[in-house]
DNA sequence: AAAAGTCGTTGACCAAAGTCAATAAATGAT
DNA sequence: ATCATTTATTGACTTTGGTCAACGACTTTT
């Protein structure tokens, strides 16, 4: 998992023995398109990496699918909160495509940390990055309209607008499909 | 600072040793009522532990104060985002009533985080701790019309209510106040 | 190739929150 | 206690996004 590596490496280095420990406790899954790797009422004791495809992770609200995530190759998916509280999961997880994911599993996670302060530290600057990341999110609902938010969505990330169903980027974007539909209509 | 000590233990209990470090790296700060602790445009350098008084955590959007958190006595307040990344802060952090904080900043923080396995993990713990908490309240713009935000708060934390003033409880909340005074006689 | 389904667009209408203005109530200052 | 200021409420109207329905462009199935 050489891309992973690279990946922990933008946030601290691991040596050859933390990494080896790392390693060693990660499963590789194949899943195939349109798999739920979490269901809703299941605890996510997992973290898994993405080496390959993509999934959506949403919640089920009186039948309609509410988009939270979009998780591609080299990124991480769970449920994170389910996994540090060990509640039950609100939302689905559900492969967009063919996939190939590596997990590791809560208490082997645990055991890491226990064992090699650097993956201690590790899990915190992660920590903090998820942190950073939720945050800005919660800006874009607070203080964008649905068009700023689609604006700034289709800057930042236009090969999602491009992979990914409308209907679903306006449900990611917390607006009606017809609403978006309207929104690119405004020019 | 016993009660931050006490605060340290739902996550974790710190040794001796490792709290008398963490202790000789608090500096005490008063506050005067309406004093702002952090403004625009500055790094955070600091996370503030209160021990007595409050706070809010706003944005200015154009000429317009925009809530984005209460702090009272016992919580934390900076402004993480700015703290974790160094880049100026885009929020105002003002007291609401004379207060009495402790101060920690980031170089100490680190160096505590050198050397104190335990103290990272803590770290990591309220890393975690604060990302379940914007995560929970992204799930509350995202999935909740305002009135149930409102009331939600109100379940929650109804002490908030009666101690700050209902137009920045609006703020809060994402409506204007004319808003809200509705949401509240509709009964 | 035809039929069935899915997805995106458009129109007419509705509901909820915002805007602006007037007024009432509460708070603070002298 | 009175006056001035700030905060909360209410009304009329506007704006924005949601709802429901129709339709057209593609896909997929058979």
């Amino acid at each position: 998992m050489e891309t992973l590596r690279i990946y922990f490496n933008t946030f601290l280095k691991l040596n050859d023995s933390e990494w080896k420990d790392f390693e060693s406790c990660l499963t590789k899954v194949n899943i195939t398109n349109k798999e739920q790797i979490l269901r809703q009422g299941e605890h996510c004791n997992f973290i898994a990496f993405i080496h390959e495809g993509s999934f959506r992770f949403y919640y089920d609200k009186e039948g309609e699918e509410k988009i939270t995530a979009f998780n591609f190759k080299g990124d991480f998916v769970s449920n994170y909160r389910s996994f540090l509280t060990g509640k039950p999961s609100d939302h689905f997880i559900e492969a967009m495509q063919d996939a190939i994911i590596y997990k590791i599993n809560l208490q082997e996670l645990n055991s890491l940390y226990d064992k090699h302060k650097n993956i201690e530290r590790l899990g915190r600057l992660i920590a903090e990055n998820l942190y950073l990341m939720v945050a800005s999110r919660l800006d874009s609902f607070m203080f964008q309209t649905p068009e700023e938010r689609y604006k700034a969505l289709l800057e930042r990330n236009s090969r999602l607008l491009k992979e990914v169903p409308q209907y679903m980027i306006a449900s990611y974007l917390g607006i009606k499909p017809e609403t978006l539909s309207r929104i690119r209509a405004r020019k």
